[in-house]
DNA sequence: ACCTGAACACCGTTCAAGT
DNA sequence: ACCTGAACACCGTTCAAGT
């Protein structure tokens, strides 16, 4: 692990790139060719250098990513004003990650990591935490409800930040047309009553409405 | 688009893989040594034949792992008997989907395809949205709930298998564990309250604890 | 029509050597 | 200590040719 704030010996060859330029360089590259173009071997062209050099800023790829996702939220996750009613301060943190990561669709390839993003989203899981507690959850249910929380809206962004990287793909119909053109409306009446909604309705960002039934079943079975 | 039924005629010569062994070959080889190990190379190594002759049954990697996912649908998804009242089936159907998905964790890569997994797991679609209309919800609010039910369920499982994948990868202390370590209880004071229990709490399964609050929340707000 | 061999254009990472 | 070059052990897929 590099030590860049260590003092510098006479010992060695003075470093031409930082573990910084590393994960800027690795920034511009997604921002500009989107994460399936984030090679090694990209990235050293980028910076001037050869693959190898990378590996002594950054242990392996895995760890590019995970700190290109710290420098991202470190830069992009500002702390709203947060309204002083509980549930509704649950609300607004999560909609702040929710939507910082959606603004990053890169990110579904590293998000699924833990539950945990960075340091930088400590603070929002500190708020919904203690919003769950203001409103009467126990520790434990609040941590539960977090988790609920962090799979709906991780839920969210995989699934719709993929269908959207599926479309722009190819211009054949989609799985989804192609299982609806052709249902059995007397073996599901149902589907076949909402086929030619679905499209759209599923186009509406019901994120928010998800999220406030989700707290509100959350907070009544306390 | 190979057609296995269509009438042999004299010309050319006869197929000597077809899309099915591809396919159930792929299954030995993910079973065994898991997704990441299926490359068409060692694919093609399984059956005894050479990469390219794969792609005579199989449009590309991508249309592989959907037929797979499909085959594997048809296998597992066995309907269950779902209760009458209307809120028990929209759970009991949504949790047959869970509990299929979360045993076959390499789905995860596939898995966020769409909305829909497979034209096995449309009954099941099916289910759910008449649940959620028994209960009076408008078609609208029932295709919405479905939505927010699989994102919650897709999280779930994606956040899941995730970690448990990271966790055989390597023994060092993981992320989580580094960042609870170093909390500044005066800045964190709800994290630092919860942080010797978080991996425990986080460890418990609460699938269904926070499917019935959704649920409950999505037809509060009807 | 179905299959093969060779090749293209890549990957992440290790290893031994240079300065 | 930091960087380089060459190599290892792979990928998915295209293309031209064989039967």
């Amino acid at each position: 692990m590099p030590q860049p704030s260590a003092p510098r010996t006479s010992l060695g060859r003075p470093p031409r790139i930082s573990r910084e330029e590393v994960v800027a360089a690795a920034r511009r590259i997604v921002d500009a060719d989107g994460v399936n173009r984030l090679t090694m071997r990209r990235l050293a062209a980028e910076i001037g250098s050869t693959p190898m050099a990378l590996y002594h800023h950054v242990r392996s790829k895995d760890e590019l990513l995970v700190l290109l996702l710290d420098d991202y939220a470190a830069r992009t996750l500002h702390r709203p004003e947060l309204p002083e009613e509980p549930r509704e301060r649950v609300i607004v943190a999560t909609d702040a990650i929710h939507s910082a990561l959606a603004d990053c669709p890169w990110i579904v390839d590293v998000l699924t990591a833990d539950d945990l993003l960075s340091t930088s989203a400590l603070w929002f899981v500190e708020q919904i935490i203690d919003g769950l507690l203001a409103c009467g959850l126990t520790p434990r249910q609040a941590v539960h409800g977090y988790r609920a929380i962090w799979y709906y809206t991780a839920g969210e962004i995989v699934v719709r930040t993929t269908a959207a990287r599926r479309r722009t793909d190819d211009d054949r119909p989609t799985y989804r047309e192609r299982v609806f053109g052709e249902l059995d409306p007397s073996e599901l009446p149902r589907l076949e009553q909402v086929a030619d909604r679905w499209a759209s309705l599923t186009a509406e960002d019901t994120y928010l409405d998800g999220l406030r039934a989700l707290v509100d079943g959350l907070l009544a079975s306390r």
